[in-house]
DNA sequence: GTCTATAGGTAGATAGAC
DNA sequence: GTCTATCTACCTATAGAC
């Protein structure tokens, strides 16, 4: 007996076989016909839900900021009042623990971020913009005394982004939060 | 008048636009007809010199090893002669002072690096033994008195994959070899 | 809301002329 | 060695039945 989805439950199941399917082969290496597939639709089916291919996208996109920003987001407060060393490695290794537990969206995050360098990528705008608000973040938090924010967090948003893609390439063979805690260690002075 | 290309010319000039175009698009986004085009040819003449996408593919990075991989070598000796901390560091600093010179190598690495995590990827037996080797010579010249070579490599050179990848997001906006510089200096001890 | 059918385009690869 | 022509397969997207 076939289980009746609503509407809103449907796209989200379609959004998330989209986030497994984008992370592993891009969005150009993708086809709405094997999306389907693993969502056992036919591709016009799934095409009903959004449109088009792009629109796909930029929705797995939000959907991605929902399940991931706003924790982060909360994890990173605003303001420039300055905190202690202790405090901001611990929300540092907030953040990383988060994401060990998403490999499927480190995964995607990845891939587009290398692919929306073009500047023709459906993405391009998205990535050039989250990339921006996510250094001025991390300067805001890494506001130490006798510390240039705006370089330091440049340095501990690639370390933090290189170990991920490296723990994923090793297919998660080594713990991704002690080590990134003995890089922010040495990298946070 | 048409400028006549030997058998090596030729298939040298295709390498080094699918070195662009691959590191723009990826494996799985470009075409061999957009390629084609790049090299004013036809697909069919392209084809010609390398039989098939995949083996196209295959000739690139070796291509991208004659030009990178030796040099690099070079700079890494082998043997696990322990080194002073600042002839480490000066070895490191040409890597990256290498790569600022060659953002086209860097980006090809960085896109087929995400789309070879997927086991049937064409390059991901490359690349899964490329990074072993990596982390293998990095923990040679980083044996250094008191560490734990194979963990300070892995963050050393994801620290460096990270910091070349946001390079190429702020469009080379800033200095990667004194930023580097600044991150290795903090994070080898 | 999901299907079948199909339009219209592009892909990789091959055959054969020159 | 490069071309034109072509094959087969797959793609995105739309139209319309149910």
């Amino acid at each position: 007996m076939r289980t009746r989805m609503n509407r809103e439950d449907r796209r989200t199941a379609i959004l998330d076989a989209a986030i497994a399917v984008i992370g592993e082969r891009g969005f150009h290496g993708f086809s709405i016909r094997e999306l389907a597939l693993r969502c056992a639709m036919t591709d016009a089916g799934l095409l009903h839900h959004f449109g088009s291919k792009t629109d796909l996208l930029l929705a797995v996109l939000d959907r991605r900021d929902m399940q991931d920003e706003h924790a982060i987001a909360a994890l990173l407060p605003h303001g420039a009042a300055p905190r202690s060393r202790a405090q901001v490695l611990q929300v540092l290794a907030a953040i990383v623990a988060r994401n060990a537990q998403h490999p499927e969206l480190v995964r995607l995050y990845a891939m587009l971020r290398v692919e929306a360098l073009a500047a023709d990528h459906p993405a391009h705008a998205y990535f050039v913009t989250r990339d921006r608000m996510a250094r001025r973040r991390f300067a805001e938090l890494l506001n130490l005394p006798g510390e240039a924010p705006d370089r330091l967090a440049r340095q501990v948003l690639s370390a933090m982004d290189g170990l991920e893609l490296q723990w994923l390439q090793e297919e998660r063979g080594f713990d991704l939060v002690a080590t990134w805690n003995e890089t922010a260690e040495r990298l946070i002075p």
